[in-house]
DNA sequence: CATGAATGAGAGTTCATTCAT
DNA sequence: AATGAATGAACTCTCATTCAT
């Protein structure tokens, strides 16, 4: 498996790992990838500049192990949910707080997400595709077609395109507690609180997505 | 009213600000903002570095500038599809076209927009908030409210919530026409071919929100 | 025609021309084109390393216009030397002294010159040649087929083979007086003191050279 | 005697100082002694660079190490022709010929010595003075009395010089099989093709030497 | 109003050398 | 005797901004 390290990154104690990527996560989350000083970064994790290239070919190669490693927990945490019980509902409630408790919890990654989006870094997110979305695009697939076999939902949309709305829905919600764009736009349109109750976020969109799916949709 | 260009700008021959603002366009929405080198942009524009500084105060007045116009093109389009006979469902037709359209128009101030919700350029997202929604909210705050008095849709749910969730949904819409990333996404939710048909991914993303809409969508 | 520098270097006044490429000869002469260091030389020449990158794209752009220069003034001198009334043993006798008065007027002109056979530059020889040499063979190849014609000196011999052999002994010549290795070598063939003698170093090599072109050469 | 190695060199296996100087040899051949790495020179002998440190006290003693190795070979070389039966002729064509023998043979180990007549190396070659050409100017000079005894050869120049001249001409014969600098000058003198033919060079560079060295070379 | 040469702080990256194990 | 992770000064090059003309 391609590793965007050098092999001795994962010979140094793990507690240095953590801190240099801390280090990386905070720095590029406050000041994107092209801002991102990656001598700052060594100096903050408390290793030498000469180190950091020791363990990272580039600067680029570090962002790209911070963002692999970010995908790995968004992976992990779907796993979870594919294998737990429950019907579709039940399930897309689930991902929704997971996606509230992820970006909670980290919410420097998940900007750096975020900013992979931006073209000056395409090139990356070229690098990266493919690795990035199959984990979810499977899972809701199959949540979907089951659920659909089951009566649960309208059989009348395609799964695929269901499954990419509500994804983007999840996903900006999850954008609305990290951007400060999206968090000024939340509050437009929402007033000035809204980020402070997770309930109500978390109970007005599954609501939202509850109706899409059962699908009174039906354009006559 | 705010503006971020010197009032020098406004009283150069138009010919030459769409020269300035177009050159501006076609550099940040290619390497970013931080990427963006302003010298290359005068170059681009047939002045000189002299002269551009004259009619932006820094690199970030121009990008500002540009920023705002594009919202106003933006802001002119809601309004006319505000102003617009039809009902609810018809209205968001209209907007799931004028995105498309707008992104396939200007995909690299769509770019752009994109690249504004990095934190790299978050203190710039503050600059511009309030400007840039509250056009569109109001919008759908009526148009959702009339619905509603109608029986046209659901009222148990909120009109700002909902109208949140149809906004990210074309504004996601949007974002897969013109980022690397989200293209990539899209292809690996719907297969290599999906951008290409407009028609159905209208079709497709109508049909779930006007399922949302008349929202069987209660939770027991 | 290709020259290495940007056209802005021509058009800044010519004693700052002459000044940046004085600083540069005395780097590039001290310290060879790897240890050489463009920041200093631009402090040398009293202008800001922001001009140098203006002036010139690069270290080796800065190396490679020096090189031009060096062999225009090498060119000339032999021109000069080509439309002089002599037979060809007058002017051997010239180049050897044009050699010996180049040597010493622009020592470190030649060291720079020699530097480029290393192997680490191999690719900006590469990128020179052709230019490099072309000159001085016409003009030896000229003046030995006519001393043949005229008896003067050995025919059985190939004009091109003789016309390499003398150039090389010059080019020795002039290493001797530049690069502080052939200098030792010198010293060690010779004495101390061969370097001092002009006079003395001209005559034995023009002996040298007028037997083996008269040439009782013949291998039996 | 001097040594540039710490005496710990000598004692390890005869193969691992192999495997190191041949290391050694290909890259400071490669990239010149500023541009070779020591790192990669320890890599690629198979050694850790903290041995190479308790072999070697710095890259200069290690290229050092390398010249004086070359000289070695040089010397055994000409002793082997020294000591042989012959006339002057018979032993320059030797010479010849061994000149050419080596530089076939150690292309790299040439280029080495060429690079050190760069003036960023000048430290280098004042160091190893002395020990680099007494070898051969004492053989020539031996020679060139003994054929002048005899007869063989003009004796109204200087030996020393013949024997510099002569020494010069085999030096750049062997620089035009190793530099790339050479080798494009010697193209533009001889056509493309000259270096494939070391009989000719050999025959063309005797039958010139033997001209210079027989004589008619008296300037009235 | 317009020009564009000039600036220099600061970026990413390299590598000879050290030293604890 | 051997290792190789660690160091950090030093390098080349970029670009937003200024200012004399």
């Amino acid at each position: 498996m391609e590793t965007y390290h050098k092999s001795v990154f994962t010979r140094i104690p793990e507690e240095k790992q953590r801190r240099i990527l801390d280090a990386g996560i905070s720095e590029f989350a406050a000041r994107g990838f092209p801002g991102a000083n990656i001598n700052v970064i060594a100096r903050k994790a408390g290793i030498s500049i000469g180190s950091m290239y020791k363990y990272f070919g580039s600067k680029e190669d570090l962002f790209l192990t911070i963002i692999e490693q970010a995908h790995g927990l968004l992976a992990s945490a779907l796993e979870e949910i594919d294998g737990s019980s429950g019907d579709i509902f039940e399930k897309i409630e689930k991902m929704v707080r997971a996606a509230q408790n992820y970006a909670r919890q980290y919410p420097e990654l998940h900007q750096i997400y975020l900013d992979m989006t931006s073209e000056g870094l395409s090139h990356l997110s070229r690098k990266l595709s493919g690795k990035m979305e199959t984990v979810s695009v499977n899972f809701y697939e199959r949540m979907i077609r089951e659920a659909m076999a089951q009566g649960l939902i309208d059989s009348r949309q395609n799964p695929r395109w269901i499954a990419l709305f509500i994804d983007n829905l999840i996903l900006m919600l999850q954008y609305s507690y990290t951007s400060d764009y999206f968090k000024e736009r939340m509050k437009i349109f929402l007033g000035p609180n809204a980020l402070d109750d997770d309930e109500k976020m978390a109970a007005s969109l599954l609501q939202f997505i509850h109706g899409a799916l059962k699908g009174e949709g039906s354009l006559k």
